[in-house]
DNA sequence: CGTTTTTCCGTAAACGTTTACGACAACACA
DNA sequence: TGTGTTGTCGTAAACGTTTACGGAAAAACG
């Protein structure tokens, strides 16, 4: 039952409409549809049956601006610095899980995405400023990250996709065990014979990149092989920088046998450029990638790489996100910390 | 100057704090703010000044409430069934442009995804039922699109990317000439020689899909070239379509010697397939792919392509939404319907 | 039956804005 | 001087909720 007015079709019906409607007070409508437990069920049922009549729902700045909450987190796409367009099929997944968790509490979810280059801190003050969001979710952090200290000394709530150097503040994180994937890499390959084994990475600023790095370098060491400077090659984190920076480790003196690429886009790239060098992934070079994407799976090689599970984790990071929320959860509920999920290994063709 | 309450850091503070410290009514306030003519100019500095050393900024909720527009757009991300995790690197540049227009106007993006399978109804009712946002954008319109009925009906603002079937409503909608690349992609391999033709495309219910499948059909005919049905294969819109569908056309009676991919997904899965075949795209068989991706430029052998101008096409569909609604735009100017734009031939080595 | 407790509901304030309206002073004009 | 105009600002209502509070009726209890 929708009123006409003014010969357009009325979307609202507020909750006086119900309550008129029904002939009670607008506080017990409220109280009904909150479940609050002052309410008999016979009314309960009554207001209940109505909403759904009239096509009630409550309306939302309302509620926001009566309970302080705005019932929405932002996530926060900080593009990489020559980063181009496309790019990043690893969020949309995890967006999914993230999305879908906070779905479940009624939470929006609200994308803001920067222009490359752009460093968000306006964007994100005017999130927090303006009230516009409960929470916001931090992606790609750096090892330094501004945008959590501003955050963590304002006491705005917020969780990060990856870890970051700025000690001392508490807030929910989960990251993948890139350090981990890097010396697992290199275990897989030394253990397979290779002794001279590259890595094209991002800028260390990036956090992954530098744990990719540091596994790397570790598990070398351990395996007695001295870290060659020239063997590791840094660019964009995309496409092209893969392509423009991985005939540099093949022009090393002494030849690589093998490369491990922090990410899909950066081996697709590099795979070009050994192509392009006659070079075979999985016959005369091995590779093997940090970041699986279904592209590692349908190129051709098959491509070696460490799985991520994202659809879960941005289930779980909703989850511990609203744990440290008090409008969302009980306040003497568990809150975790940081979480470091780990990568799984899926052999394929390349290595 | 953040006020200390309780110990805790308030983050608020309202336009009765800014007026109080001001001395004067936070009706002046408002209005100086919001750049009204009826306020003193020296007044108007004061407020602003004050405003900047507060750190104030409007709360948004008590805006919706007043204004009755919450500032935001939802963008409805619809899963197509039977679709995978990660895809969709295609909505990234999109988005992007779209963000970046309407942050220009100070509205903010609200993304909802839906599970596979789910088609959203229900999301799109809640968003619109609690007023959550001003207008949905929607992607991946279907043949008859259910979404588009439910929301012209309403009489609530939206704009489309894609077209749909569904007739006599008017609403801002922008598309890729989908038809006219299909027809392309035949006359470039008509030129070049070929009379068998495939085509690998997701369900003609996307309307992209039907499209596509309509200009590859009557360019064929055009050339003379009957349409040969086994040539034609339908398969989920990502690589594990593309996988699976791709070889049924190669196994036809009379061998085709080109393909046309709808997708770069499905692409890369028909490739793979048919490596494992021993055929060699650019060699044995011509390939051409409908909507580029990077993938496309750095796959081996490079994919002849055609490009969509997806982040201007962001931009320029979120300005024709704003000009549809009454509160962004001023309600005489001029409001496009639709627009089709091209994609553009990038020529590679694959065909 | 009187008292206390419980159940249920209405009243009204509050959240932070914007804006219609009116008031007042200053100014212009005849 | 009287009247009209203009410029500037304060007052208060309104947007749609939720919720603290209190009150009336019903139930429970002695």
């Amino acid at each position: 039952m929708l009123a006409k007015v003014g010969g357009e079709l009325s979307l609202a019906s507020s909750i006086h409409d119900l309550a008129r409607h029904l002939n009670i007070s607008i506080g017990t409508v409220s109280r009904a549809l909150n479940g609050r437990a002052d309410v008999n069920a016979e009314t309960r049922q009554r207001v209940l049956d109505a909403a759904r009549k009239l096509n009630y729902s409550p309306n939302q700045s309302g509620r926001s601006l009566r309970q302080g909450a705005t019932r929405s987190i932002a996530f926060m796409l900080q593009p990489h610095p020559g980063d181009q367009q496309y790019g990043e099929p690893f969020f949309i997944p995890f967006l999914t899980g993230l999305q879908a968790r906070l779905a479940e509490s009624d939470l929006d979810l609200i994308v803001v995405m920067g222009a490359p280059g752009d460093y968000q801190q306006e964007r994100l003050r005017r999130v927090v400023e303006t009230r516009r969001a409960d929470a916001v979710v931090l992606a790609w952090t750096r090892r330094d990250d501004e945008r959590i200290d501003y955050l963590a000394e304002r006491g705005f709530p917020f969780a990060t996709l990856g870890r970051s150097r700025s000690g001392g503040k508490s807030y929910p994180s989960l990251d993948l065990d890139f350090e981990k994937a890097g010396a697992d890499a290199v275990d897989r390959l030394v253990a397979r014979g290779h002794r001279r084994i590259a890595a094209i990475r991002p800028s260390l600023d990036l956090n992954f990149g530098y744990l990719f790095t540091t596994g790397y370098r570790k598990a070398l060491r351990r395996h007695g092989i001295e870290v060659d400077p020239g063997l590791i090659a840094q660019g964009f984190i995309n496409e092209a920088g893969g392509y423009q920076v991985t005939p540099r480790v093949m022009l090393a003196k002494d030849r690589p046998t093998a490369i491990i690429f922090n990410n899909d886009a950066m081996a697709l790239g590099g795979c070009k450029a050994l192509a392009e060098m006659g070079i075979r992934p999985g016959q005369d070079i091995a590779v093997i990638v940090i970041v699986d994407t279904p592209l590692c799976r349908y190129f051709s090689p098959a491509l070696t790489a460490f799985r991520p599970a994202l659809e879960p984790m941005g289930q779980r990071l909703a989850e511990m996100l609203l744990a440290w929320l008090p409008a969302y959860a009980d306040p003497g509920g568990p809150r975790t910390m940081r979480e470091v999920w780990p990568l799984e290994l899926i052999a394929r063709d390349s290595d």
